[in-house]
DNA sequence: ACCGTGCATAGCTTGTTGGCTATGCATCGA
DNA sequence: TCGATGCATAGCCAACAAGCTATGCACGGT
């Protein structure tokens, strides 16, 4: 299996398809024709990137009748935070070192 | 000027460079050799990325003879953490207004 | 049963990008 | 001063990715 902040960085790299998941979180629920009616892009575009957000865990699809149903997945950004915890975390770490070692200079 | 959060996720997109950011986080500041030594690219490559992280203000460089240290800028996530909060909140208000709704329709 | 509609897939084209080698430029040591 | 070293830049190539149009497929309305 792949790294899980890789897959949502690379995900959310592109503008078109990271504006698709902003008005998912936005406005909720939408059809893919409603998404394509104000993203700039033509329809095959549209479920091309909302194909990508499915297999990044971003969003869920819901099929009614010949429509098919977006809605963002709010929860699959943890890794997204996870990571960036941990990177100032290590900061965090190297600086309370240097406190530390002040500390023992400082004695 | 380009929106702050496209920059960071089109930099971090990459597992190579985000590899290196990681790097400068856990590790504290490293000269271009020492990255270039773990880094499993050419010695161009890691001075490119390094190049592409500091447009991005994501690391600094510091220069010493005829070295250069490079630093992580953990400030640079602030917008990140900012996007992400964003999501989150929208998310958050449409939960509260469907709370809302749902007590309107009790009464 | 048929046509229209909504979305997905296929196939293609093009711009971008990440990798390489070769080279330039500055600094340090002898 | 001259060679070696450390890093940056230049130039090139291959792979990928994002866009398009055309088409397929399934469902709904009439």
């Amino acid at each position: 299996m792949s790294n899980a902040p890789d897959v949502l960085f690379r995900t959310l790299a592109d503008p078109t398809r990271r504006a698709l998941f902003e008005r998912l979180c936005r406005e909720g629920e939408k059809t893919v024709g409603a998404l394509t009616a104000r993203a700039g892009v033509s329809q095959p575009v549209v479920s091309k990137h909302l194909g990508i957000l499915k297999q990044a865990g971003l969003v869920r699809d819901r099929h009614e009748g010949r429509q098919t149903h977006y809605s963002a997945q709010l929860g699959a950004l943890a890794p997204l935070i996870d990571w960036t915890s941990e990177m100032a975390g290590f900061w965090q770490n190297r600086f309370n070192d240097l406190e530390d070692l002040l500390k023992r200079m400082d004695q």
